[in-house]
DNA sequence: CTAATCTTT
DNA sequence: CGGGAAAGATTAG
């Protein structure tokens, strides 16, 4: 296995300790709150339930979808009033789809969808991140299991619970009164602030910020992304600035919901998103959409040669490995193309050179994702390891690594050690632009933000190092 | 668009 | 009755 040795040995095995420790670290849990909170839920659970059934004219699990599907189209037959509107059927079965883009088209027609709506989002914040974290616990705490060879792309994914998937937005609830003349009580959930430090301890968290984009400028060389960011204090937030680009406002105007759409229509844009998915998530026409498409490519035109690029690699090593010549008939087996991450992370995508279009053209999507996304999954690994190095050869610091979401590492470190530990590990982090060992010399810098919180559903960025002690 | 986990039917 | 697929929610980029 040419290359793949130097990746076992120098990052999944170096990688090993420091998942054994994040998993042998207990990360607290106030477990009074959560139980408020699913008490809280579960009365307004109950609420919609009724209001559903009102709504209905009957009673039904508003879990099914196939109960809800016969109330929504064979009882109040909602379908048939609105067919200037197209409505998604369930694939294969000619069902109608009961999905959220449906009830958001039938929400001005009824009242029910929209209570099924808002059913759903508190239902799967109580059952998954409220009683779920709930079942994980020991005691009072949670210790997540971490699975190194789990995903296609080399992240890390996580079980039980999969910290890595809870909430980052507080929902509202509003809790009706029945106390004469009170006005109706909004509550705000945040699952992440369930998850609180040790007394005398703060969690530090640490985020590459924009690392597939950085390094898809790197892979692809545009000289208009590299650009973004080689001139350091020239664009203060890339996607702030491509969100006050689209949106035609200024940069100061630019809300937090604004930032994370243009996040979400550049990396959709990139990855091969069609215009019908596109005009979707911008909610506009596929026309306007398939438009935005077409200037964004035309803007940083080298993106779409690196996506071509990589696509041709995948082919190229398909035609290769299984040409006959180079191997015997009689042990050929069935070698497919494969791409490979910027620190030699392979996937094979046996189907790039399918002749159904709809499988072929999801191999190269995934083909083009692989090289950025395990290229940055690559780049998280080390971080950890350097960290985890930096801390035991270290005399003083007691900094404990608690978990890895991807892109930003969370640690929980003494109070008195916060600033020391906040300025190496964003030193350590940003270096990893050159890694000499594995030949990594990134054209574009790493940027880490870093902020603290003694909940991890509040923390705020540290702007200043200087300030971090006080 | 890609990559995950979890709950429910 | 139970395993597994599908749907629909969350996260990350």
């Amino acid at each position: 296995m040419q290359g793949l040795w130097q990746l076992f040995y120098n990052m999944e095995l170096g990688l090993m300790t420091v998942l054994a420790a994040m998993e042998n670290h207990r990360i607290h849990v106030d477990k009074d709150a959560l139980k408020r909170t699913s008490d809280l839920l579960g009365t307004k659970l109950k609420q919609l339930e009724q209001e559903a059934h009102k709504a209905a004219g009957q009673q039904f699990l508003v879990t099914s979808s196939n109960q809800l599907r016969l109330v929504l189209f064979e009882k109040l037959r909602l379908h048939e009033l609105c067919e200037n509107k197209k409505l998604p059927k369930t694939v294969l079965k000619q069902h109608h789809s009961t999905s959220e883009v449906v009830l958001m088209q039938l929400q001005d027609l009824h009242p029910l969808p929209k209570i099924i709506l808002e059913y759903r989002q508190v239902h799967k914040i109580k059952s998954t991140y409220v009683d779920g974290i709930m079942s994980c616990m020991k005691k009072s705490y949670i210790s997540s299991t971490w699975n190194q060879t789990g995903t296609v792309s080399g992240r890390l994914s996580a079980k039980h619970p999969n910290i890595q998937a809870i909430p980052k937005q507080p929902i509202q609830i509003t809790r009706k009164q029945y106390i004469q003349g009170k006005e109706p009580e909004v509550v705000t959930i945040h699952p992440r602030s369930m998850f609180i430090t040790e007394e005398g301890w703060t969690f530090l968290a640490a985020d590459f910020s924009q690392v597939e984009l950085r390094l898809l400028a790197h892979l692809s060389s545009d000289p208009e992304l590299l650009k973004l960011f080689q001139e350091p204090g020239t664009t203060a937030d890339v996607f702030s600035m491509l969100a006050s680009q689209w949106k035609e406002i200024p940069e100061t105007e630019v809300k937090h919901a604004d930032r994370e759409q243009a996040k979400r229509i550049v990396y959709s844009t990139v990855y091969g998103a069609g215009k019908e998915r596109l005009s979707e998530i911008l909610g506009i026409t596929a026309d306007q959409a398939s438009q935005f498409v077409e200037s964004f490519l035309q803007k940083y035109k080298q993106v779409r040669a690196f996506t071509q690029k990589t696509i041709q690699q995948c082919q190229k090593q398909d035609r290769c490995l299984s040409r006959a010549s180079e191997r015997p008939p009689e042990h050929s087996e069935h070698h497919p193309g494969y791409v490979v991450s910027i620190m030699g992370r392979r996937r094979q995508l046996p189907h790039i050179g399918a002749q159904d279009y709809t499988i072929r053209t999801q191999a190269e999507r995934q083909a083009v994702n692989f090289v950025v996304q395990g290229s940055a999954a690559d780049l998280c690994k080390i971080a950890m390891i350097r960290i985890f190095t930096l801390v035991a050869s270290s005399s003083t610091l007691t900094a404990r690594l608690v978990a890895q979401i991807h892109d930003e590492l969370l640690f929980e470190v003494e109070d008195s050690q916060v600033e020391e530990f906040a300025a190496s590990l964003k030193s350590t982090m940003e270096s990893l632009q050159h890694v000499e060992a594995l030949g990594v010399h990134l054209k574009v810098p790493l940027k880490v933000t870093l902020s603290t919180g003694k909940s991890w559903g509040s923390m705020t960025e540290v702007l200043d190092l200087r300030s971090c002690s006080h």
